[in-house]
DNA sequence: ATGAAAGCGCTAACAA
DNA sequence: TTGTTAGCGCTTTCAT
């Protein structure tokens, strides 16, 4: 049951390496004869070809590499379903690391993918990541790459994103229509591009039923939510305003359970004294107290969506002209944390 | 800026590539001077060895496989991050793979990780997996393989599972000096190791306190939840009953928020009609509706574990004399899914 | 102290 | 139709 080598057959059947390795690519100049004892002899010693050889040789995998920031999280988990059963049925392999929204490993992930020669690259941004070189010299080298969810505003490549805007717009929007005025906002670091669309989409909805924007309202978690004591701060500064905000709409999974947390051990009434609308697609949302109103992304496909541009940027390297930048609709699913009764507003 | 090779770094030095790589490599037997020369160089030339060469020289990749059920899942997500860490620091890289609870693809990514030259392999086998022959194999050849959680049973190589027994004992204990008697246990197929350990600690608590086991209380979910319609079938022949339980002690995540979905949907007050234990490592358990009773795993330590002993097994292929199964203890979370007060019993 | 050559597994240009 | 050879990047034995 050892391994075996296209040398081995050739031994055996007194061939050489070269026959053997065309016989089992079917290769048209291989008599039919030879062909079909190469195919079977390979098929009882259970052959299998050496990808690391291949590799080698032709400098690529097929295997695409992903780079975000943790898996432990509904959304990206989600995500890597959507991209694993398209690179599946493509016959690529997915190989997944976490930034752990550390820039630093950011970079060293993308070394070790691209010094093992994966054919592609799946992004999206570390909350830490504000220079993008280590990406763009790759592009220059002709390394396809696609972003999602967090992605560089500059960067010319596909890039696959929900569409933040509408989402934030719609949520705080339905804040409003349950008859809250104050509506606080927490987020990422400013400049993801998540952050930005998600922050524009509340600043409109707010601007658009005549609540002026108020800076103050917006608190943000430099680390996304993943350090503990960034929720609380947040939360605790909010409380202590004179005006304390009626509604808060938080805009990640962290951010949203961190906050939830805080909450509940502050013993704040939801909705009933601050709303919550979370930007999450924690999966247990209507088991939570009180079930959670959620923007939802629909990580699923933009995974799957992602992961079909790549695999096109591979599979036919000659430069398209133009990139996409494709943004799916994003679902407001209303819950209790939100009271759920609307009022007439504007 | 494209990639350079210790031939490059020859031909630019003009010495031989043996000597390039023995002078990167610190070797002995090379000048003083030579070797200056070729480190300065190869810094400023931002030299990386191709580790696709080593491997196929070496037939070994500084990677180790990491093979379970999913990673959209609070316990295999947190037990990732402990094997991470500790890789991470022994300068292994991590390679994950889901075997989405399928037999097949369990197989298709071990086979696929092997080709891949990792050095070794740590496994929670799916719910589905029967046939262990794939591991065996792979054991007999001399490659380490540590299980962790769920475990087969006969294969003799290092195990890092949790005490399942010990949890569920505590757990079905608990609920027991909570009042109830009529204790259900909704959990994965008998044949995983995790399953048979939970039910035997879950049937002696009941036995210990004169409660007589009954298997109708006994219901499995063939794919281990990840079907939803396997929790409402469980969930509903136990409402079924003629005897309806009072408690249910649910055996995994997804089992469990399985679970709680449906008997939200059907409005029984937990844990007033029915209490529930998870045996889950659920992040947001205390903000469930009711937060939820739970009993958690040190999923991150035994990740770190795991990983420990996978990477000595790795650097000391001496077979050691006898491998280690250890057991770590959970710790049992109580909230108001259970009700909390605990009444004297027996 | 340094270099030449072979080999890890595979493919393809070139020869026969 | 099949074989020979070189090369992908690296290390190591065996010269020198």
């Amino acid at each position: 049951m050892e391994t075996i080598t296209i040398k081995d057959i050739a031994r055996a059947l007194n061939l050489s390496t070269s026959t053997v390795s065309r016989a089992l690519r079917n290769s048209y100049e291989i008599n039919t004869e030879t062909k079909k004892l190469v195919l079977e002899y390979a098929e009882k010693m259970n052959y299998r070809p050496n990808p690391i050889a291949l590799s080698l040789r032709d400098s690529k995998s097929k295997s695409i590499g992903v780079i975000l920031p943790e898996i432990a999280n509904n959304f990206f988990s989600q995500l890597i379903n959507g991209i694993e059963s398209i690179a599946y049925n493509m016959g690529y392999h997915v190989v997944i690391f976490q930034s752990h929204e550390s820039y630093e490993r950011e970079v060293a992930n993308t070394n070790y993918l691209v010094s093992r020669k994966v054919d592609g690259l799946l992004v999206s941004l570390s909350s830490l990541t504000t220079d993008i070189s280590h990406f763009e010299e790759l592009l220059d080298k002709g390394l396809p790459i696609v972003f999602f969810d967090r992605v560089p505003k500059k960067v010319d490549t596909h890039k696959i994103v929900a569409d933040n805007f509408g989402g934030s717009y719609q949520a705080t929007e339905h804040l409003i229509k349950t008859g809250k005025r104050k509506i606080a906002h927490i987020t990422s670091p400013i400049y993801l591009s998540i952050t930005m669309e998600r922050l524009a989409g509340y600043r409109k909805a707010l601007e658009d039923h005549g609540i002026p924007f108020d800076e103050s309202y917006v608190k943000y978690c430099h680390h996304g939510g993943m350090v503990v004591s960034e929720n609380e701060t947040a939360v605790q500064e909010l409380l202590d305003m004179e005006e304390v905000p009626d509604a808060i709409f938080t805009a990640s999974d962290r951010i949203t359970t961190g906050c939830l947390s805080v909450l509940h051990r502050k013993h704040i009434r939801i909705p009933e004294e601050i709303a919550i609308v979370g930007f999450t697609n924690i999966g247990v949302a209507e088991l939570l107290n009180p079930p959670l109103t959620a923007v939802v992304q629909p990580a699923m496909d933009m995974g799957n969506q992602a992961t079909e541009l790549l695999i096109k940027l591979i599979e036919h390297p000659k430069k398209p002209t133009i990139f996409e930048s494709r943004s799916l609709k994003t679902s407001l699913m209303i819950r209790e944390s939100t009271a759920g009764k609307t009022v007439n507003v504007s």
